[in-house]
DNA sequence: CATCGGGTATAACAAAACGTTATACCCAGA
DNA sequence: TCTGGGTATAACGTTTTGTTATACCCGATG
């Protein structure tokens, strides 16, 4: 038995009528009676009389309404009471994002979709990227933003965004009004690294020894802080490969330069990472849509 | 939605495991995964954990049952309350019968049914045919017993006896010993008639008519009983052609002799007429089976 | 460590249910 | 008599619901 059955039947007791309750349903008159006739086999007892084509509730009838009433009055406060439940839970998205995402992407990211969508409450927690999907793994925070490959098969992956890694030296730095530079040069600077951990390492030591040339670049120094190497560079202690979107600030402003290399380009992809759910958050989905 | 998926969901909790409820629902377990899926859908929300192949209720679940048990309790209840009342509906049964049916036939058969259905109470009323089944249309009575045809298509009409109409003659007549007459030595004797609307007369009348014999026959007297005819004939005054079933007894006891006629048989039907409703009291039915 | 038994999820398919349109019928009112 | 509003029924396509077969995961057991 349907509750929709117990629904139509209060509404043709109410409307006193098989085809004005289907007309308010939107369904056709057949589909109503059929409706009706279903409760009444169900009930083993007829629920109108039918006489002279209008429809007079029997006995049984009288009885059934409210019941019917009740079942159909707590079924829909049943919708609402895990509506607001749900509601709750879907109202806050907690972002899990990577250094250089966390730091420098998403902070003008998340201020423009909180101004889109000010009634989800936003937190960011910033993690390398082993931990942030370890985080999303146990359910710790709703979605990722990471660079570098994903390997878990569990997740589904969409690049939102392409970053690249850029050669920055010192605004006094002899470099500063070439265009670019052969990647050999690079063996006579002082390079200033990354942790050795560091994703973002890992991607410029690949390109190198793909080349050749990581052997003969000196590790002047290894910082573990984007800001403090970028400090670095900029008090003239070497030269270093960033992240774009690390030094789009300082670049504008002319504290440091950007050089490129003849024939290398390191871009890299910025993944969006969630778990695959039954059901998400509507935050989640909101916030998928807002990165397109 | 269905019921069925909120008696299942409290099910599913109550138990602790999907399988576990399809066992006890003679289901296959698909089938109530399912059902908790289109619940989950429904409310859009994950209603079990699953975790480690097992179900662990969410918050969103715990907040529903209450409700799907009160629902799934009111709607167990609305069918006990229903019951009930057609119970009482269904506890009576009214029978008309046509005068020969009710008189000689009815008081015996009722009393065999009753015993074989002690709760059912069964009322009996006496008319002639087209009154009673005037009832019937008029839902004064739930079924009729009658001889004769019955025109109207509205109803359902069973054979469920027969009857034969003899001819009798008192215990010294001339006649006693002899098996059968001819036709036409009826025109010798004084006939004793039912009054001219009797069906049972019409019949008698017709079967003569085609016969050629009614003119030669002497209508001796008319009486509107049949008790009396008897009465009549058992005193002598005549002889008459009478339903078997009412002068079996006197058959029996000698206080009456039938005498066959040459060649004539005349039977006839008994039929048990209804209304044709899509819900029957269960007496009704329980009769008609009783009838067979 | 492989295997087994218990659990859940999913795919594929047959059977049942549901809504549709077309149609019949009945009754009241013009 | 015809029309308009009502209900019931038949026929049909679509959707839903159950089934079996199968995959997979986990903990217990040999």
């Amino acid at each position: 038995m349907k509750l929709e059955n117990l629904k139509m039947f209060c509404l043709v007791v109410d409307e006193g009528s098989i085809s004005q309750a289907a007309r308010l349903s939107f369904l056709s008159q057949p589909a109503v009676t059929r409706q009706i006739h279903q409760l009444e086999n169900y009930y083993n007892t007829l629920l109108f009389d039918r006489e002279e084509g209008r429809l007079r509730v029997t006995e049984a009838g009288k009885l059934l309404y409210p019941f019917a009433k009740a079942i159909v009055n707590d079924f829909n406060h049943s919708k609402v009471v895990i509506q607001q439940s749900t509601g709750e839970y879907n109202a806050n998205l907690i972002v899990g994002a990577s250094l250089t995402i966390g730091e420098y992407l998403l902070p003008s990211l998340l201020g423009r979709f909180k101004k889109q969508q000010p009634e989800i409450k936003v937190t960011l927690t910033i993690k390398n990227t082993p931990r942030v999907l370890e985080d999303l793994s146990n359910d710790v925070i709703d979605l990722a933003l990471v660079e570098g490959l994903v390997e878990n098969t569990d997740f589904i992956v969409d690049k939102f965004a392409e970053d690249e890694l850029i050669l920055v030296c010192p605004s006094d730095h002899p470099w500063k009004d070439r265009k670019e530079i052969q990647l050999e040069e690079l063996g006579n600077e002082r390079m200033i690294w990354r942790e050795s951990i560091s994703g973002t390492r890992l991607i410029v030591e690949n390109m190198l020894r793909e080349h050749g040339v990581l052997e003969k670049i000196e590790s002047y120094m290894e910082i573990g802080s984007t800001q403090a190497i970028k400090s670095a560079v900029e008090a003239g202690l070497g030269i270093s490969i960033l992240p774009r979107l690390t030094v789009a600030r300082e670049l504008e402003q002319g504290f440091l330069c950007k050089v490129g290399i003849s024939r290398i380009e390191i871009t890299r992809n910025l993944w969006l990472v969630r778990k695959n759910k039954r059901f998400n958050k509507i935050g989640v989905s909101k916030f998928v849509d807002f990165l397109r």
